[in-house]
DNA sequence: CTGAAAGCGCTTACAG
DNA sequence: CTGAAAGCGCTTACAG
């Protein structure tokens, strides 16, 4: 069978509890013996098993992450991050998608992969307030996304509000009026969408501006594909608009697709902003303006939180919002 | 502490090993029994230590998904569908990222999360023939890619060679004859570059051309702004070419991009194609015309392969093509 | 169909 | 700085 830390004890004439130190990087080795330990496992080509440990200690090393789905470029940039940062602290990422929907994301959150993960990086969408009550999990965890539960749960969260204004504001300050919006959920009252749509609906009134009706649109999944559609549907209607803010990039992609499609020129008859910030905003004809959430400093604290968490060194319960930053790209300013 | 099988096994007045049965569905218990457990892990919130069975059984349920990193669409969407089909099969996915690094490759595959994961799909890029030794785990394993290596390892190929020549033929029969490459690597003798360039060049032979010299350009990591770079390299060179075939599509569509920016005409001066058809290829303007080399069915495939080696039901070892479906879009029409 | 015993490979106190 | 003993929570044979 496998080679086990009595095998290297007894090749390197030590006991099993000198092994387990030199593995956990224990200080106060003698370097003779250290040395002899590390020949051993070399020798043997041991490698503990993690298993065992976790039973004993009950840590694994290991920390969840439950994301949506990988598909979206934004969840599969959050998680890239996410295991950079995780592996500054010498903790496995282990990646879970919940498709974006209540009951999965309920179940991730019931059995954390069934004590083989030490703490959780939790992104819900299809939660709601009425699923606070099972926040309150064994396993330590760290909300990522909105501010949508306000129970004693520690957060980092993406500056929806502030983000969203400031792109609503460049849109009017580059004179348009009649802004649409796709990728709305008019029935949840919470949620990313109806914080972007609030924000985007404040910073109208702001300019004095009455939110336009029919504007408005639904966009299923956020995917390419429901922003085209969403777009499609909205050119359908023969309501004028001379922007769109969709409320994901991914959204806003689709919709450029489907606005060329219609013939309509990108920014001079319509423009249209994102939010996100994907690497693909960068490169596509025209290139997007969007709001960058920072999602490596959200990846970065998250994990930091965790860790802390995990750690038992904090005491109250802590919500960061991540510093958001406004690229103004052009298909809202038009190529210079 | 944590509830333990001995607490559900009291509470419902059984062994220990009657309560294990249950929980693995083992099928000869009386439905009363059944019942009496059922009722006692759901009042005690019971949920199984996964690392205790670990240890005993020397399953985990879990598998391991080695990819270069997942910012990369093609690997988020591989990822996706890895998890899609591993969960038809009961089995939990543990990403590890490398970065198509050589070294962090080599980790992946000699610690395969020490005794954490009952097997691995792997997808190296930096691993060269030179390290077809390493190959020999002994947890059973699934390679991802390119056919590199041939030693007795289990493989779920991309049909690199067919899909290329596909794609080629399709740009030749277009008419164009100066086709350009984005993204080669001439430093490997191996890999999914070299074998794609490989292809193209073959092609052109079938047609009698030769292959024009100055318009084989490299592409870095293959992400979007190596593929602008590629083609900015490419454009200052003064070389004329009427097409180019970027090695995959996230190059393409940073090339296109690119040439959007140099007053290109796509494709009416350049045609471009790539590969891997990403979500995202649908959606570019012009869309790309690409190769699809089928993710969900390589996914599909790969994993219902590592489980029958898992469950040691394969005596020899299988390499798979997976079949390529090519996809014909406007960076190759025009808008239809 | 169900139970009692042993042990998977580590780590945790506790000594020394 | 290092060792001997006990035990984490399961499952594996073995009975019955």
């Amino acid at each position: 069978m496998a080679v086990t830390m009595r095998d290297v004890a007894r090749e390197a004439g030590v006991s099993p509890k000198t092994v387990s130190n030199v593995m956990n990087g224990y200080p106060y080795i003698r370097a003779e013996t250290r040395t002899k330990v590390l020949a051993a496992i070399d020798a043997l080509g041991y490698r503990m098993n993690i298993s065992a440990r976790n039973l004993k200690s009950g840590r694994t090393g290991v920390i969840g992450l439950a994301v949506p789905e990988l598909s979206n470029p934004y969840f599969a940039e959050l998680a890239d991050a996410a295991i950079a940062a995780a592996g500054e602290h010498g903790l496995t990422v282990m990646i879970e998608t919940t498709g974006a929907d209540r009951e999965r994301e309920l179940t991730a959150l019931a059995r954390p992969r069934g004590h083989l993960v030490d703490g959780l990086l939790y992104s819900p969408l299809g939660l709601g307030p009425e699923d606070v009550d099972q926040l309150h999990t064994h396993t330590p965890m760290v909300l990522l996304g909105e501010r949508i539960f306000h129970g004693p749960v520690d957060h980092v969260m993406i500056d929806n509000v502030e983000g969203t204004k400031a792109v609503v504001r460049h849109l009017l300050d580059q004179g348009r009026r009649r802004i649409a919006v796709i990728g709305v959920r008019p029935l949840e009252g919470v949620g990313t969408a109806a914080i972007r749509y609030g924000a985007y609906a404040d910073t109208l009134a702001e300019y004095g501006i009455p939110v336009p009706d029919g504007l408005a649109v639904s966009g299923g999944k956020w995917h390419r594909s429901s922003g085209a559609d969403a777009m499609a549907e909205l050119l359908g209607t023969g309501q004028k608009f001379d922007a769109v803010f969709a409320l994901n990039d991914t959204l806003a992609l689709g919709a450029i697709r489907a606005l060329a499609a219609h013939g309509v020129r990108i920014p001079d008859d319509v423009a249209v902003a994102g939010f996100d910030n994907i690497d693909e905003a960068s490169y596509s004809s025209p290139a997007l303006t969007t709001v960058d959430p920072s999602r490596v400093h959200i990846a970065r604290t998250a994990v930091e939180l965790l860790v802390q968490r995990m750690a038992g060194d904090l005491s109250e319960h802590h919500e960061i919002v991540a510093p958001y930053e406004l690229h103004t790209r052009e298909s809202t300013l038009g190529v210079s």
